[in-house]
DNA sequence: ATTAATGCAAACGGTTTGCACTACT
DNA sequence: AGTAGTGCAAACCGTTTGCATTAAT
């Protein structure tokens, strides 16, 4: 049990992220919110996800560790961590709910048509595209709901023969 | 009547498009695919919309003109104009399905989360950040299916005060 | 003892489907 | 006559909600 506040990862499954997850417990504390078993499961879920998962996704696999996991509290447990500003949302390419946890930098999505794979695209590599809406339109773009699809380098080399 | 062949747009709204509708009922004909009162309303909505509408908004206008419209029928409708060519759909920032008519020139879209307004981001616009994806992942971006949220100038101003 | 959080089950909204019927060609 | 297209109604999927119950504080 890594998001619990033990040692964490003895497993060999090395913690994403330092820090934010030992803390949630208290955050909610200090909010009046509660500590429960099922968000315990969904934080440790979180915790191992690598960037951006669906909601569908999150309760699929917050059922393999606890079968009895049921989505309304799946996706009231994730409203309450969007709040807390530990996970946000945005929308896939094939418009399902997304989410990404531990937003430390901003970032939009790249989704490849061909393989399904997804990648971040970072503030660096979005600069000209955010200049741009910026100087042309006074647009604000928002990094965390940039969507962006093709096709990757490998699918391309694939189709190309 | 404007999409039926008839002079059209005599009631002072200009269409879109020169070319194009007119000669849908043609190009479903030579795919042997037929000519219906459903699609000529579709198609007459389709020519009065400009750039894109989610499958929603289209079946309520096309209730407008005909109060015994059916999803079904349009959402298959779409799906046969997809194949013509003659729309192309994507998802918007809320997930739901938005269809774009003619898409002359590929373009993405840009969608303001505070007036919920949306406009087209043409190839000049994103063409740096198309060029920066081809570049240091070898990614082809689908124009089309780029999507940019954030806040526009005025309700950046009116936000602000 | 409070009251936040849960589980259930039903509802939602947009979209898709099976099937018998209609109507374009 | 033949078959593409329709309308209906029900199913679908991911998500949201109301409500009585449970359990963290």
């Amino acid at each position: 049990m890594s998001a619990d506040g033990s040692p964490a990862a003895a497993d060999g499954t090395t913690p994403r992220t330092a820090a934010g997850w030992e803390g949630v417990r208290d955050r909610l504390h200090a909010r009046g919110l509660r500590w429960t078993p099922q968000r315990r499961v969904l934080i440790d879920v979180l915790s191992r996800s690598d960037g951006h998962v669906t909601g569908a996704e999150l309760i699929e696999r917050c059922r393999e560790a606890d079968p009895s996991t049921v989505p309304s509290t799946v996706y009231r447990t994730l409203d309450v961590l969007e709040d807390l500003g530990i996970v946000r949302h945005a929308h896939g390419v094939d418009g399902r709910e997304e989410f990404h946890v531990l937003p430390v930098s901003d970032h939009g999505h790249l989704h490849c048509t061909g393989c399904r794979q997804t990648w971040e695209i970072d503030e660096g590599e979005a600069r000209a595209l955010v200049a741009a809406m910026r100087e042309d339109r006074g647009f604000r773009v928002d990094l965390s709901h940039l969507s962006v699809a093709g096709v990757c380098r490998e699918c391309a080399a694939a189709s190309a023969g």
